[in-house]
DNA sequence: CGAGTGGTATGTCCAGGACT
DNA sequence: AGTCCTGGACATACCACTCG
């Protein structure tokens, strides 16, 4: 259903033509079953259901027919993430099947499954034809759809995705072909004829050979079937002389894609490939998407005639040496790796702030025996007799341990401040102090040793955080890191983490949006599909933002609102007499993801000093470069910030609950409040501290529901079960 | 159109319970 | 005793809306 609140209804006898080639599969949430009937895209957005809920069946049959994203919000009455990819990701998990001994399985593990059972990895290079219900054009039989031959070249065993590339333009697109209404053969199913979906039935014209992985232009999947469909139905597929083998062979030394070089055309494997001089120095709309963009330089355009040259030229000789190729393939590599990096949104970003330094305050919030810390993060615990120190970090308080010493806190306060929020963390002391050897500069003097090692381990992403000693701050057991080990590669490690930031910041919003579908399986990039790139990030199309909605209509799968800080802004200074209260300026909000680069970075900085060997893979993000569960993360980071605003707010009311709640006493308080100070937000907060905690108490009550729901989510994701 | 206002999100401090 | 966690209170930043 879009804003405006038209449903856009795909063809729908088309689309229910091309559900009756597929096995009956019914999908289940909360109790609601409807009826898959696939789609030809892996997006939740795509792929359709028939919902049996008491409402939908009562109603006209298209009042049923919800893409997987419409059924999730229809059943549960919330939105989903604006994040293609954290729709996805929701649907995949909530969406329920009965699977094999009749166990409910989530859609992704389902899909995961028969994606694996139809051949999974095994399917790559083969020849696949996709129907289109919505693409009259060219259609055998008129208003049914059109097929569209496509190969596969690749496969994601993690979420049982087969990659598609359309011969007709090159577009890629991502498939659940286990429900996916294909065809596996040379041609396309005859008019009244059901396709052949099983792939061992095809002909073994069908069978091609794999893409190289390095040189698929892989592409996202984003874009709507309309926008990135082929726009012209193919006929058959070109007729191949010789036997299979023979194809076999001729293919395998051809090594790609057809290539038309200075006019002629070489044969090869499913697509065209049209560049010659001409092209190359004029692309035109013959021009492979990939690679014929005027964005191109002239450069780059020679390097690409000279590689694909060598390589036709290859392909056209009596078969020599694969390493005869392997230039070739390099050279059209980086061309693509060029080209991407060429055209790719700029990196604009400003510099990283500088450390903020607050010196050590001045005048003592309090002495004697009001035990008030006079530093940021440093809390008198009656109980212990010690100064306390914790730090809210990733959404939520972390301990750094408790000290006889006021100043030693402050210190580990300051030490655990950098590691985990790196180098704008305001600190109580100057940032100087923890760059000097521990065994040398003021900071060893005052007996804290463990500084390094605490670095290390508060950044262990365990919630145990620095570990420091005791008051007596004695060096870390557990650590057994030497205490004489400076904190320079800590810092400047924190500063690779913040230049890792910037990378990734380019994307900050786009990030979360575009990119995340941008992210290339096997890019390897390192810089990974940073979760915020799907992470962090929702929202797709690119670096435009979505608008801000007016008022989420409900807490559970809206996306966390995101403060776009402002990076001018500079931090207030600290009040004379005191600490400054309230949450300080922060100039850019670090995204989760970067701020696991920043944990990341730490823990290589600790481990370089005992001699460990670095990390080979960064958190979270996979050895196939796509971040693990980044998308149940981002869900989950979605949720859980709002949940701490929600989350907050029904606790509030849950246990404001058994005094019957003071809404009316509170009001009153804020009355005088105002009466007596004035001040504003005093006054607000007690007015608003009612009907918080009123509304608080009905949204536990309706979103009870929901809750259950997303426990569920959040318990499979803590499992590991990532769809 | 700009200032004022209200709502919301988030950071910080502090107290205290639970666990090891 | 130390550690971990949670809740309440408080404060500020940011944004949308209202109003003159």
């Amino acid at each position: 259903m879009d804003e405006e609140g038209v449903k856009q209804v795909p063809n729908e006898t088309a689309l229910r033509l091309a559900a009756s080639w597929l096995p009956s599969i019914e999908v289940d949430l909360d109790g609601i079953t409807a009826t898959l009937l696939g789609g030809h895209t892996s997006e939740s957005s795509n792929l359709y259901v028939q919902c049996h809920c008491p409402l939908c069946e009562t109603r006209a049959p298209t009042a049923g027919l919800n893409t997987l994203e419409e059924q999730v919000e229809h059943v549960t009455g919330e939105e989903l993430p604006e994040s293609p990819e954290q729709a996805d990701a929701v649907c995949r998990t909530v969406l329920k099947i009965r699977g094999p001994e009749d166990r409910m399985m989530s859609l992704g593990a389902f899909m995961r499954q028969r994606a694996e059972a139809l051949g999974g990895a095994d399917l790559v290079g083969r020849a696949v034809w996709m129907h289109w219900p919505d693409d009259a054009e060219g259609a055998a039989t008129p208003g049914m759809g059109t097929w569209y031959p496509a190969h596969i070249v690749s496969y994601s065993p993690r979420t049982g995705e087969h990659l598609l590339q359309y011969q007709e333009d090159g577009v890629q697109l991502r498939v659940f072909l286990a429900v996916a209404p294909c065809h596996y053969g040379a041609t396309a199913p005859p008019p009244g004829t059901p396709p052949n979906r099983d792939p061992a039935a095809a002909d073994n014209a069908s069978v091609l050979i794999p893409l190289e992985p390095d040189t698929v232009p892989q592409q996202r999947s984003d874009q709507g079937p309309s926008s990135h469909a082929p726009k012209r139905p193919v006929g058959v597929p070109d007729a191949r002389a010789g036997s299979a083998s023979d194809q076999l062979k001729r293919q395998r030394r051809v090594g790609r894609a057809d290539i038309a070089v200075g006019g002629q055309q070489h044969p090869g494997y499913a697509g065209t490939l049209t560049l010659d001089s001409t092209t190359l120095a004029a692309p035109s709309a013959q021009a492979s998407p990939e690679f014929g963009e005027p964005s191109l330089g002239a450069t780059g355009r020679s390097e690409l005639l000279a590689a694909l040259t060598s390589q036709a030229a290859f392909a056209q000789g009596p078969g020599g040496p694969d390493a005869a190729a392997a230039p070739a393939s390099e050279a059209l590599y980086k061309l693509q790796q060029a080209h991407a990096a060429a055209t790719a949104p700029p990196r604009i970003r400003a510099p990283a702030p500088p450390p903020v330094i607050i010196p050590a305050p001045v005048v003592a919030a309090s002495d004697g025996g009001a035990k008030t810390s006079r530093f940021r993060g440093v809390s008198w615990n009656k109980r212990t007799l010690k100064w306390q120190v914790t730090l809210y970090a990733r959404g939520r308080y972390r301990y750094f341990g408790s000290y006889t010493d006021q100043d030693e806190a402050a210190r580990a306060y300051d030490r655990a401040a950098l590691v985990w929020k790196g180098p704008s963390a305001v600190l109580n002391f100057p940032a100087s102090d923890y760059t000097k050897p521990i065994g040398a500069a003021g900071v060893a003097a005052a007996g804290n040793g463990d500084g390094g090692s605490d670095a290390g381990e508060g950044a262990d992403g365990a919630d145990g955080g620095v570990t420091p000693g005791t008051g007596a701050a004695q060096p870390s057991p557990a650590s057994g890191r030497s205490s004489g080990t400076g904190q320079a590669p800590l810092l400047g490690a924190l500063a690779a983490a913040v230049a890792a930031e910037e990378a990734a910041e380019s994307g900050d919003d786009d990030d979360m949006s575009g990119d995340e579908d941008g992210v290339q399986y096997g890019d390897g990039s390192g810089r990974g599909a940073s979760p915020g790139d799907t992470r962090a990030g929702p929202y797709g199309g690119g670096a435009l933002r979505r608008p801000r909605k007016k008022k989420a209509a409900s807490k559970l799968f809206t996306r966390k609102k995101i403060h776009k800080g402002d990076g001018a802004s500079a931090p207030l200074p600290t009040p004379p007499g005191g600490r400054r209260r309230g949450r300080p300026p922060k100039p850019r909000p670090p995204p989760e993801e970067l701020e696991a680069l920043m944990i990341q970075a730490a823990e290589a900085a600790v481990a370089a000093q005992d001699g460990a060997p670095l990390p080979s893979e960064l958190p979270g993000i996979g050895p196939d470069g796509e971040p693990i569960l980044p998308s149940m993360r981002a869900a989950m980071a979605a949720a859980g910030q709002e949940g701490s605003g929600a989350d907050g707010d029904r606790d509030s009311a849950m246990a404001g609950s058994g005094a019957g709640d003071g809404g009316e006493s509170d009001t009153a308080v804020a009355a005088d409040a105002g009466a007596d100070t004035g001040r504003r937000s005093s006054r607000r907060a007690a007015a608003n501290k009612g009907m918080r905690k009123m509304a608080a108490a009905m949204a536990s009550v309706v979103n009870a529901r929901r809750d259950g729901l997303w426990a569920r989510l959040m318990q499979r994701a803590e499992d590991g079960e990532d769809m």
